[in-house]
DNA sequence: GAAGATACGGAGCTATGGTTCCGGTTGTCA
DNA sequence: TGACAACCGGAACCATAGCTCCGTATCTTC
């Protein structure tokens, strides 16, 4: 839930607050709402004005990619963990594990994340490091016999979409582990 | 495309062509529009007014019901084929892949049933019969020692959501061949 | 602590899109 | 073919929600 706005003008105390302030509200009532939450009621759960919002993130689609990007921000930073890992499967079936916890625990962002446009996450992960990350996790598997070779980073963000929206449009009594694991077993190098 | 209203009195032969028209229309402006379609504009398609559009369904939901009614009987009918499949895992599997088809080839309900209510899929699986057919095919394979004890009947819906919302709201150049192809090899049973 | 820049609040403007309503039209049946 | 019921068209209504505007309040700096 960081600033990393480009420019370098330190924005006022009261400012700074007001602009966390929105994200948390914007998160939360995504979540309430089931993507549909209006700007009004963002306003309100930050406890400031309509034109607060607006002088902040000039649309709410601004607001919208905010959130996304912080998302993004978390993907990036899993990566680089399960790069510490010293088993190569488990270094990657704990990312997929964690970026499905992740989406799991922000149903708000996750809410917004299939309202935005398609090619948002393919650009966001070439943006962030994200596919390059993911690759190098793909390679050292593959390298050492235990993800299948014919899958490829991209395809990370095909299966993972599949996983956050089951368990954000389907039934809630779905248990997103299981979609998962089936999903590593499927992943993983099939035995010749 | 067909009439499973309940209702038995037979409708007047230009207001039958209409409602076909329209659900026509629906279906092809939800692909273009990519789920946000407008009734206006589902009318002028199917050459009529908005009132005939609403007079056949008194609301946009009721529209958008019947499309997702008409591709669960598409399910069900491919449920009844593969049934007659003797290779049990070839008949699950080709069950799979046919349901992803259908959802790949119409794009219109498919950015609609997004839109349901997260409970229609699962009402729609009991009334349908669909769940039952389901849980027979799994049976058989399980049966047999192809499919994997723990996958249940309520888990189609559960990973087809997800090849669906991949090949719906993802980057268009995934290919949801593949994505089926991995599921399908971490459902099969895996050799002890 | 005063001045000026920065930020805030929220009523209201506007566009959008679902829905209604009723005068006119078209099947259907005798 | 005539009469009635069923059906159609589309202008207009209205609720919703994104966004703007400007007078007021607050922070920061000298």
């Amino acid at each position: 839930m960081s600033s990393p706005s480009t420019d370098a003008r330190p924005l006022r105390a009261d400012a700074r607050r007001n602009r966390e302030r929105i994200l948390a509200a914007a998160q939360a009532e995504f979540v309430v709402s089931g993507g549909d939450a209006q700007m009004d009621a963002i306003a309100v759960r930050a406890g400031v004005g309509v034109g607060t919002v607006y002088r902040h993130f000039p649309t709410k689609d601004a607001l919208v990619a905010q959130l996304i990007r912080v998302r993004f921000e978390g993907f990036v930073a899993a990566a680089h963990r399960a790069l510490e890992v010293d088993d190569p499967w488990e270094a990657f079936a704990s990312f997929m594990r964690e970026n499905a916890a992740a989406c799991a625990a922000d149903a708000g962002t996750q809410h917004v994340f299939f309202q935005a446009d398609p090619s948002t996450a393919p650009r966001l992960a070439l943006e962030t490091g994200l596919l390059e990350l993911s690759d190098r996790l793909i390679g050292r598997g593959q390298a050492a016999g235990v993800i299948r070779p014919d899958f490829h980073a991209e395809d990370i963000g095909m299966v993972m979409c599949g996983v956050a929206s089951a368990m954000h449009f389907g039934n809630p009594q779905w248990d997103w582990r299981r979609h998962v694991g089936f999903l590593l077993d499927g992943l993983r190098a099939q035995p010749v």
